[in-house]
RNA sequence: GGUGAGGUGGCUGAGUGGUCGAAAGCAGCGCUUUGCUAAAGCGCCGUACCUCAAAAGGGUACCGAGGGUUCGAAUCCCUCCCUCACCGCCA
């Protein structure tokens, strides 16, 4: 949410950079500013009147404590009371109005992402490592998870539909182990601190986080819409905090969380859907950072360096691509998202987004600390993926196909695998 | 799911229709005095919004949330949420 006194102040500004987003929704913006004058105004009224009522009423409690009567000032005050119920219903109205329009107006976009309408526009930071050589017919995931009985598709659709996965056997074993090669490495020598969050969340999460009001309908909802199914552990980990006042000496906080993704998808059919690619649940490890505002583009480097090491130390190559301010997420003012090579889609797949907020999400949900001063100020949040399972799944075993129909898997995650490669033969 | 108790400022905790944004204590901040890590005294010490060019000042709202009664609500009524205890059911 962006703060409407920068809105009023400096309008012109926010319309820039709302149009360099390109959605359309620095048309929004004198609609508001029209509520917004117009609130004002009658709320000023309104108090004027409170103000008044309530001096007319201390003096009716003065009077009638010395035993007189009082009709007159009761008149009175009866007919400001009767004022004030039109003007309090069209000040609600216009309050209630203003913030849902606040709602569903995207986050600025930092003043040195790069200008452009789509990922066209987008440019590569860096790469690391090199592209697997492989030898022989390179298989795509989808047939070396069959051949190796990884997952099963087919069964998983049978119980819940397309979209769906069911590892089974060295799969679900090593989807296991990847979770726990991740979440360690963060826990431990990132220094995040591990959760385990609900998965259902209220709706009010999932507004703080930025999820609705704007896109409900690619969420699962359940219980007449009071509950969601979170579709990244972003909502319920940085949800923690909400309407609380931190200690300056707390920031950053910094949270590592495994959970399962629900997404519904809507809109996506046909696109990249092949395969475990893009489902609607999926398993992900989620790290998420409240920061002050001046830390906070600082963490977001070492966010983005924290998730890229997951791939580095698998030996995976990827690249980190910084968004365009047209290909922005909704409450995003600056993202890294971190691509990894798919040997079997012959192409890049995204297993990161790397987001800071600034203090987009924490104003929605009231998420302040106490500054040096004493003074009570947002917070900035943060969050990248480190990183979602799927794809990284299937990046791998591509990566990691032999001629002899195995696959070789990196060294570190033999701790947590048990084996270094899987063959088949189980 | 049932029954009962309860939700007041950073914390503890008074307050059952008017002068209560709220006693008192603790914590915190400032000053004074004495002074070996400490004590005593005095003062300050919530948040949001509106108004104001800004500061000062003024105003409004907030005692879990929303609605109602009333000239006036922390206080009375209704609905909901949450916490605790016990019972039931259950992985």
């Amino acid at each position: 949410m962006l703060d409407i006194r920068l809105i009023r102040e400096q309008s012109d500004f926010v319309k820039s950079r709302l149009t360099a987003r390109g959605g359309g929704d620095e048309t929004k913006i004198d609609e508001l500013l029209q509520i917004d004058a117009e609130r004002r105004k009658n709320e000023t009224a309104l108090q004027q009147l409170s103000a008044e009522r309530n001096k007319l009423s201390k003096e009716i409690g003065a009077k009638r404590s010395r035993g007189e009567v009082a009709d007159d000032l009761e008149a009175r005050v009866r007919k400001i009371g009767d004022e004030m119920i039109d003007l309090t219903s069209r000040t609600n109205e216009l309050e209630g109005k203003q913030k849902d329009l606040l709602l569903r107006i995207p986050n600025l976009p930092h003043g040195n992402a790069p200008l452009g309408k789509d990922a066209g526009a987008n440019s590569v930071v860096r790469s690391w490592g090199e592209k697997p050589k492989l030898n022989g017919k390179v298989l795509d995931h989808v047939a070396l998870g069959t051949k190796l009985k990884l997952f099963d598709l087919e069964r998983a659709a049978k119980l819940s539909g397309s979209g769906f996965i069911c590892f089974t056997g060295a799969g679900a074993k090593l989807e296991r182990a990847l979770i726990n090669f991740m979440l360690d490495l963060h826990a431990r020598e990132h220094g995040y601190l591990e959760v385990s969050p609900p998965f259902l969340v209220r709706r009010d999460c999932m507004i703080g986080t930025t999820q609705l009001p704007k896109f409900e309908e690619d969420m699962y909802g359940l219980e007449n819409g009071e509950l969601f199914l979170a579709p990244t552990a972003e909502v319920p980990v940085t949800n923690l905090y909400r309407e609380e006042i931190l200690a300056v000496v707390d920031l950053p906080k910094k949270f590592v969380a495994y959970t399962p993704c629900f997404r519904r998808e809507a809109g996506s059919a046909g696109r990249e859907t092949r395969g475990i690619i893009r489902v609607h649940q999926f398993d992900k490890i989620e790290l998420v950072k409240i920061a002050t505002p001046e830390d906070s583009y600082d963490e977001h480097e070492k966010l983005t360096a924290d998730a890229e090491r997951i791939l580095q130390l698998l030996g995976l190559h990827y690249r980190v691509i910084e968004l365009c301010t047209g290909d922005l997420g909704f409450g995003s003012a600056k993202t890294y998202d971190i691509e990894v090579w798919s040997p079997g889609q012959n192409d890049y797949l995204e297993v990161s987004s790397c987001s800071n907020f600034e203090d987009f999400q924490a104003r929605r949900m009231n998420l302040r600390y106490k500054d040096a001063d004493g003074k009570n100020r947002f917070c900035h949040t943060l969050n990248g993926s480190g990183v979602a399972l799927p794809r990284l799944f299937a990046a791998l075993i591509e990566s990691g196909q032999q001629e002899d129909g195995s696959i070789r898997l990196p060294e570190i995650l033999l701790p947590y695998f048990g084996e270094a490669k899987i063959d088949g033969h189980r």
